[in-house]
DNA sequence: TCTAAAGTGTAGCCTGTGCTACAAATCCAT
DNA sequence: ATGGATTTGTAGCACAGGCTACACTTTAGA
């Protein structure tokens, strides 16, 4: 039989990933970190708009606990992603890529919270430990919480 | 009855959080997250030293994907918050802090692994995802996973 | 109406975490 | 033992995401 090369999930009899593997899973984790801000930042602007009809820079501060001008300024970047437009002193919109985001985040956070629930986490820290969760939740992962979840109601 | 004021874990009827409680929930990913980076290094440094006998830059940032120049300023600051020791070409230690660190983190990391297969998760997502995942997983979470874990053998 | 409060935006600072480029030290093989 | 390869360290850059301070706009109440 041929050898064959590393791959994708390879862990070495240990149960230790080989070193290229490890590599990418960290590399993985940091790109779902750097999205993290993102993710949050849409699903408030949505819950602000659908529950407000709108969505103002201060409200996101205050909703965050973070200083208006740090809202600001990830506004900011939230347009130059194209998930989000807004005006001078008119509030926040999300563009559809950024309603989509928000939708998918939405969902994602509330599986996580019912998944925590399910195994008896206690509710507080199920919804804290949720918000930071949520981000590093693939879609391989959240299908297995749904399935867990339909499985034994 | 006297009014009561709002505490930690209050959801309004709709089971939306009150605005502090959502602040101060954000707040602590934010801090979970600035932690994340210290306890994958203190978790890699152990195991490499375990393994190898010695942790060297440049092994850490193969391991972590990262620039040997990244690495040895994560390195610094380790130093800085007395997690690690290092004197200029000599490799990496953990104080006792960092110890503990490590070895807290390598618990968590394979509780969440587990607890993540045990709901259906496949291998390679549930490897991947508990990277992420570990560093906001609070002790009462973990005691719940490890809980569930024992109770369904 | 018009003034004061509230909201919004900008500027400038800091730290953390990444990078490349280069310099210095160490290690190893001849 | 020494010179080239490797490792380690440093310098300097970029950007994200915090903050405060200050200026400008809008809103609302007297
Ligand atoms: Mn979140
Ligand atoms: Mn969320
Ligand atoms: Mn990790
Ligand atoms: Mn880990």
């Amino acid at each position: 039989m041929a050898p064959r090369t590393a791959q994708a999930g390879d862990d070495d009899a240990s149960g230790m990933p080989t070193e290229p593997t490890q590599a990418r899973r960290f590399g993985k984790a940091r790109t779902a970190q750097a999205h993290a801000l993102l993710e949050d930042y849409a699903e408030l602007i949505a819950d602000l708009i659908a529950t407000g009809g709108e969505a103002r820079p201060t409200d996101i501060a205050r909703r965050l606990g973070v200083s208006h001008a740090t809202a600001i300024k990830t506004i900011a970047r939230l347009k130059r992603e194209g998930l989000a437009t807004a005006r001078p002193y008119r509030g926040v919109f999300l563009t559809e890529a950024g309603e989509a985001l928000a939708q998918r985040m939405k969902a994602r956070h509330r599986i996580v919270v019912d998944l925590l629930l399910r195994v008896g986490v206690p509710a507080e820290a199920a919804e804290q430990d949720a918000e930071g969760i949520e981000h590093h939740v693939s879609d391989a992962t959240l299908a297995a919480f749904a399935a867990f979840l339909a499985a034994k109601p």
